[in-house]
RNA sequence: GGAGAGGUGGCUGAGCGGUUGAAAGCGGCGGUCUUGAAAACCGUUGAGGGGUUUUCCCCCUCCCAGGGUUCGAAUCCCUGCCUCUCCGCCA
């Protein structure tokens, strides 16, 4: 959520903005429930001192043992008329918060314009595309025929965008999320943290999927409102839902494996085959708690982390800014890192690391005591992937196969494998 | 699942329905004292919102959450959530 007091001073420049991202605000509207709000919220504010000033009159007056009939009949008409404004208050506020709520984040000023995917911004590559002396198999085949990977048998299970996985590229799949871990914790200073896999709505609301992202999600049959989380960005953002930080807590940097349920409502049709869209899929979630004016130091140091592992299992991949059409709800700016899969022959997504400035921190009421000004002020959150495990499963396989459709197990993971170093 | 107890400020912990946003203690911050530190003493110390071109002041809301009773609720009544103790069950 953004601020609400700087939509009411700075709404023309927040509108004009927005506009980065195709957003039209509706500047006339928010003005005139504003102005609304303000006349309104006053004589509500008047009416309740009245009341109080009252009521404690009453109160020492019958203290004294004095005749309060006459006071009382004073005060008769005085509550109905406050119930009513207050009615009218709560109305139009909730008005305004949902508003509020369906405003996205403000674009930062490095986030390019653009109307999708092909307007994000190219800024660097890494490694080069191996030039395969065959036509390189998808990881859909090379799965299928060495019995890896079970499609059918997922859908006879539960349905459609779900894998079965079978001997050692299971193996290899656990495999990715323990060298993750290791690296993050030991290489990057991040701690390590295990959470729910099953949350409340108002974490939901706290990272903003609620109110507007809900169909994406899957919710749980049964007395509480509780649903599986869509990313470890939930559970481990929300750890700072309701808290005030001190100056030398910040920053606060957690990694955290957890699986992801997502309905993909909406995405009928798009990655259908094979392991790219599932619902079901692991990842290990990189989250960084920090002052403000270290936020965007912190968004690329945190790419940099997710690009590590790339690095490290020596796979090819660029990273890109997100434009303003393509750039998420809640972020200021995303860069996202995308693998080189030669099964497709292009750059896909394996990581998405957000910087949303104090836009969730907001929502959460996550903040901190800043020494300098003494005064309690919204922290910044950021996050991203590092990385997928399916779909950084899916480009070893595509990228270290051999014409016998073997798999080459990639250095790093082979301590992680028993010293395995072919999965035939 | 059954039976009890309870949820108050950073923490501990008071709080007959009426100057209680909340005693007291601890902690934090500032000061006095000291060569320095400790101790002692003095002062200060919750959050959110609105008004006011505003380092001054005024007002409103918040004592788990949501409803209700009342002129007036931290205090009374309902519902929910959470925590603790005992019993049962269980990976």
């Amino acid at each position: 959520m953004l601020d609400p007091r700087l939509l009411r001073t700075n709404l023309d420049e927040i509108a004009k903005r927005l506009q980065i991202r195709s957003y039209h605000l509706d500047v006339d509207k928010l003005r005139s429930l504003e102005s609304k709000r303000k006349d309104i919220q006053t004589e509500v504010q008047e009416l309740q001192n009245l009341r109080n000033v009252r009521s404690k009159n009453i109160g020492q007056a019958k203290a004294k043992g004095e005749d309060i009939s006459q006071m009382l009949a004073e005060v008769d008409t005085l509550g109905e008329r406050l119930r009513v404004v207050e009615v009218e208050l709560a109305a139009l506020q909730e008005q305004l918060h949902a508003i509020y709520l369906s405003i996205p984040n403000v674009p930062h000023e490095s986030v390019p314009a653009g109307a999708s995917e092909a307007d994000n911004l190219e800024i660097r590559r890494w490694g080069e595309p191996k030039q395969f002396p065959y036509s390189p198999l998808d990881h859909v085949d090379l799965g299928e025929q060495g019995g890896w990977l079970d499609f059918a048998a997922a859908a006879k299970i539960t349905g459609a965008r779900f894998v079965v996985m079978r001997g050692k590229i299971a193996r290899m799949h656990r495999a990715l999320i323990q060298f993750m871990l290791d690296v993050h914790t030991k290489e990057h200073g991040y701690q390590e943290i295990y959470v729910p896999y099953i949350v409340n709505s108002d974490s939901l609301y706290g990272t903003c999927q609620l109110p507007k992202f809900g169909e994406e999600l899957f919710a749980l049959k049964g007395e509480q409102e509780y649903y599986l989380i869509p990313t470890a960005e939930v559970p481990v953002t929300n750890l700072a839902r309701d808290v005030i930080f001190e100056a030398d807590q910040l920053s606060i940097k957690y990694v955290c494996h957890t699986p992801c349920f997502r309905s993909e409502a909406g995405s009928y049709g798009k990655d259908t085959r094979g392991m790219i869209r599932q619902h079901q899929f692991e990842k290990v979630e990189l989250v960084q708690l920090v002052k403000p004016e270290d936020s965007y130091a912190a968004h690329e140091q945190l790419t940099r982390h997710a690009e590590s592992i790339l690095q490290k299992l020596n796979l090819p991949y660029r990273v890109v800014i997100l434009c303003g059409g393509d750039i998420g709800f809640q972020s200021a700016k995303t860069h996202d890192i995308e693998v080189w899969l030669p099964g497709q022959q292009r750059y896909r997504e394996i990581s998405s690391c957000s910087n949303f400035e104090d836009y969730q921190a907001r929502r959460l009421q996550a903040r901190w005591r800043n020494p300098t000004t003494g005064k309690v002020e919204l922290i910044h959150t950021i996050n991203g992937s590092g990385l997928a495990i399916g779909r950084t499963l899916v480009a070893i396989m595509e990228n270290y196969q051999d014409e016998q459709g073997r798999i080459h197990v990639p250095e790093v993971l082979q301590a992680y494998m028993d010293g395995l170093k072919i999965i035939e």
